[in-house]
DNA sequence: GTCTATATCGGGATAGAC
DNA sequence: GTCTATCCCGATATAGAC
């Protein structure tokens, strides 16, 4: 469990993102973290001074990661459709593997939304940017997109929603894991078609 | 702010739901609920007998709300298409106006897994139902459906992730009140023939 | 039923030895 | 840097008067 080649501080973080990711910063334990990591409490605090700090360490990283996952795919060249399958593959996957993520994050913004504002703002994220070079890409391939913003709304929706929502999902429909699997890997094909679908559409009408 | 004409039990559960949806369990306070309510903290203990069943007793109001508006619209006859349209301004407005319903559900599944199952085993809400007959609707008008649990999450998804993750969208591209409340207008208009095309196409391939 | 006072405990944080 | 011991407050919960 606790790996022996790590540095203190870095056990410290590795359980704060294990505790944190899954119950958020209200419902997490510094008694829990310090188990985790395997070390004693007072420990945390002589690393990162209080709570606070050791979640805005956390979150800020989830922050980032998040974002990296998101934004690097659609950047350089290729068609859109193209990109969108190879989004949704990529994207799922990695949800897949850190089912907790976009609840943390999502609930970081509602638990404490003043600091995590102002952290989020020194973030290099400019989700225009990614916008402007789908929109650029779907211009050249001759559709024209309304608004921007709906449409990537729509995007991250269809992805990150059912990974959200999976424990209410699989709860209603009784579905097994084996099953949940075989959810999320015909999203990953299906997707991006459905998007593209949306989008044709509308501009043929 | 406090409702003369409500009993006392009544006036706790309205402070109980406003505060436990917009806090969580865990972020809520007892004191809270009692000031918001203008009673007591003893009081909460008098009607309820710990901060859990308060809970529970939103909780599982909240569930039933939220479900209610969700399968009420599809009951009945109707082209598909239009019930989509019925279905997303309503929903929408819905969620307008009780912004932090699907998180505080949401939370509460991560939060509480363990009660928050048996609760929900309780209700009468069965998807298969909705399913079925929004399947049967789709083969009266030459559509084949291949997956109905994933147009199910397509369609939930595309209203209340938006919603869900309001904070972050109004960061990232600064939305003002007013841009916020267009973007949920243009959706009530704009999904319902989106999904329809999703499904359209996926026939015609 | 409603209040005041108080018990109890958990959890974040600090002091200080080693 | 790491530990033990302890502080202290905040939060749930209870006792008991009215």
């Amino acid at each position: 469990m606790v790996k022996k080649d790590l540095t203190t501080e870095e056990k410290i973080l590795a359980a704060a993102r294990e505790v944190f990711h899954k119950r958020g910063f209200e419902g997490a334990r510094m008694q829990e973290i310090a188990d985790q990591a395997g070390i004693n409490k007072s420990l945390l605090h002589y690393y990162f001074r209080n709570k606070e700090n050791l979640f805005t360490a956390v979150f800020s990283e989830a922050v980032s990661t998040m974002i990296g996952t998101i934004s690097s795919i659609f950047l350089g060249p290729g068609q859109l459709e193209e990109k969108l399958e190879h989004f949704y593959d990529f994207h799922i996957s990695f949800l897949q593997q850190n089912s907790y993520l976009p609840w943390f994050i999502i609930n970081g913004l509602y638990e404490r939304p003043e600091q995590i504002r102002k952290m989020m703002s020194g973030s290099d994220f400019h989700p225009e940017r990614i916008l402007g070079q789908v929109v650029e890409n779907l211009k050249k391939e001759g559709f024209e997109v309304e608004d921007p913003l709906q449409m990537f709304a729509n995007i991250l929706s269809l992805s990150i929603f059912p990974v959200v929502a999976q424990p209410m999902l699989s709860h209603f429909f009784n579905l097994s894991e084996m099953e949940m699997e075989q959810f999320y890997e015909v999203r990953k094909k299906k997707l991006a078609r459905f998007v593209i679908n949306g989008i044709t559409l509308r501009k043929t009408v």
